[in-house]
DNA sequence: ATACATTGTGAACTATGTACATGATGTGGT
DNA sequence: ACCACATCATGTACATAGTTCACAATGTAT
């Protein structure tokens, strides 16, 4: 009896569920006082796990570099990450997570690891490990370098 | 040989996936002069196949009524929609889809179309409708109108 | 010393979306 | 008919996300 699935609607509900699980993540946010942004640019910091300039967040984070200085700028006032003057060159800004931020950040890696579990963590490994070949062939990438989760 | 998958690198590259294509669906509506949301609002009132009272688009669309309002400028301004009297409520104003936005809208469908059946169309049935089954428990809804994808 | 590139930021702007107030209209009770 | 109240769309004002452009300070190569 069963008819067969429409892959629009598969693609619907995977939607779906990215846009229900981002709005669990942000309201999870929202209630430390992040915006889904900032803690990106927590997580992206707590990733180099080293102070990082300014010019190389806006690569990381895909926007303009005006607006990493607006970030940094609301992280700061709010005591997650601190501004530090370069050693060697002086137009440029490194930004280092304050021991707040670094809490955090863990916190939110931790928060991902059991939704990653919680959903995915019944599956067969060989399930997973087929998805992981699709995706990455779809993302044109060979690494989990090149891809950076959740927007 | 194979290492056991980490849960966390298959919910980040299905993020990752999801950010791709809602980029790609942005660079072209950005080709056509759209926002995502404005393309949203097409979709809608091609979906319902009728003109539709901006009350209900605000509820459709899940957001403010005044929203709605400004949405409905920019879409009737550049010709893709255009507001009507309603025949029996002089309070209420109907939105129905130019011809132009007719073709915009179906054009949006076709894509997503494509889209879904290039990246799931090799994938076996039996597959397809057990992600729907997992997928709609976890989404908590029944059927699809509970759904609207992809903003 | 001169020319050029790079870093971060101020100013101004657009898009998304909200809350509040208001005028115009519908609706239900008396 | 009248009054109270709810509903619809919109003007005004505002907040957040994120952009472009200009610029001063600094680095770098000739």
């Amino acid at each position: 009896m069963a008819v067969a699935p429409d892959p629009v609607d598969v693609l619907d509900r995977a939607f779906a569920i990215a846009a229900q699980i981002g709005g669990a993540m942000n309201s999870a946010l929202t209630e430390r006082g992040l915006t889904p942004v900032r803690a990106g640019l927590l997580l992206v910091l707590h990733e180099q796990g080293r102070p990082v300039v300014q010019r190389e967040l806006s690569q990381l984070l895909q926007c303009t570099p005006r607006y990493v200085t607006a970030l940094v700028d609301a992280l700061e006032t709010q005591g997650w990450a601190e501004r530090q003057p370069h050693p060697r060159d002086r137009r440029a800004t490194l930004v280092a997570l304050t021991p707040k931020g670094v809490e955090t950040a863990e916190w939110m890696a931790e928060g991902r690891r059991k939704a990653a579990h919680r959903l995915l963590g019944d599956l067969p490994e060989a399930d997973l490990a087929g998805f992981l070949v699709v995706a990455d062939r779809l993302l044109g990438s060979f690494g989990p370098d090149e891809v950076r989760g959740a927007g």
